[in-house]
DNA sequence: GCCCTAGTCAACAGATACGTTGATTTTATC
DNA sequence: GATAAAATCAACGTATCTGTTGACTAGGGC
């Protein structure tokens, strides 16, 4: 592999520096062509995924040429990663907060279906096209990344379990099955909007999602009378 | 592209005319060596995901050459979508048999979720790969098989659909918002256990959080009292 | 007129993949 | 032991992708 930016430059003409020195300018107009090339890139991952999406593929949306886009940016995944992950951050820091605030599960867990729900309409469609990653198959240039994201969720998951068991403990949620089981169900239900959720197409929103969910997470389809 | 069988066999030496065979060849031997190839197909699209697995890792898995692979299968796409097609229509005839049996709704679902949930389970990983692939960012050589397939989800979701309807009509069900808004939701709790759950190193059966799920589901977390 | 920057063009190197091919070796069967 | 099938080997052609490179053009500002 001889990819990547080299370290010491070593036949860098006028141009190459010009280059190098782009993709690191932090001048609004540079941020702003930056911003919309990850716009654009992001539309393009969101219809052949990340794999298949091909830097082609993502300068002929911009209706521009491939080297123009290196002139902004430097690899496929810079584009991405870093986009997501602020967006997860921000994500498992609410559901931290949410879990570790005086409220009762029942409304924490409605809170976080509802947020979450909210999230992913807000931003869509970059939240389901990091769904669809599937962060145990990604090429090895992207392991730290990907473990750092495997380990956000691991902090969602433990956010949500630990809203189930407290509420198991304080006997306001009927104990159904293992914390974990229940709580992979939640975060299932919200995630798998993926599949189907396009918020321009839809006549329910995604926080009405979200209600919707909460409603039938805690109180369940079964009438009771 | 020039890749896939040729036509009229142009060229083809004694050995071309064999290899050609072999592939149609269904004798006992020849069906057992290809279902030998299958699951070691299956085992590394798990591992790797269908995309990026390549035939080199397939080959590699069995210990066998590459060219020998060619020998018993045409290609790669052949290798997964057959298998799966048929466990998926089983699925659906399922479902669409429970959906139409005389039972009442709430039974209905139930057994739905926890059928679903074991068939996950005995067909592991097979289901869960096919979870994974993503039907609208396939090549265009598979386009046919993801048309297919994704109108066996449609009728797999109609069914949940009509089911939710039902109890909605005889009011055994809490309307508690859309019936394709729920019956997603059903379906997205049982799938996204492709995410997390390994039978291998589960201590809970598939059959158990299928269970856990339909009591979740039909009466909810919250405590009655 | 001059300069600078953004952006383009065409080509390249390196990698990887799929599926094919002919010759050759191994293995099993008669 | 001869014969035929199974399996291997090494190489090929084609395609596609990533990221780079150097020369070039177009446009705005001084």
């Amino acid at each position: 592999m001889k990819h990547g930016k080299p370290m010491m430059a070593p036949s860098e003409s006028g141009i190459g520096k010009r280059r190098t020195a782009a993709r690191e300018d932090s001048s609004v107009s540079h941020q702003q062509r930056r911003k919309e090339i990850g716009e654009a890139a992001i539309r393009v991952f969101n219809r052949m995924g990340f794999q298949r999406a091909s830097m082609t593929a993502v300068a002929a949306e911009l209706n521009i040429d491939r080297a123009s886009l290196y002139y902004y940016i430097s690899s496929k995944e810079e584009l991405f990663d870093e986009i997501v992950r602020t967006v997860v951050e921000r994500n498992v820091a609410l559901a931290q907060k949410i879990q570790a605030s005086d409220m009762r599960p029942r409304r924490k867990l409605s809170d976080l279906i509802i947020a979450l729900m909210s999230s992913y309409g807000e931003h869509y469609p970059l939240m389901y096209i990091y769904i669809r990653e599937n962060l145990s198959n990604v090429s090895d240039k992207r392991s730290e990344w990907s473990r750092y994201m495997r380990d956000l969720n691991r902090q969602m998951s433990d956010a949500v379990i630990a809203i189930i068991e407290q509420g198991y403990a304080d006997k306001s949620f009927r104990n159904v099955g293992s914390s974990k089981v229940v709580a992979y169900g939640v975060l299932g239900i919200v995630g798998w909007t993926h599949r189907w959720f396009r918020p321009a197409e839809s006549d329910v929103s995604a926080e009405e999602i979200g209600k919707i969910y909460a409603e039938m997470v805690l109180a369940g389809l079964e009438s009771p009378y």
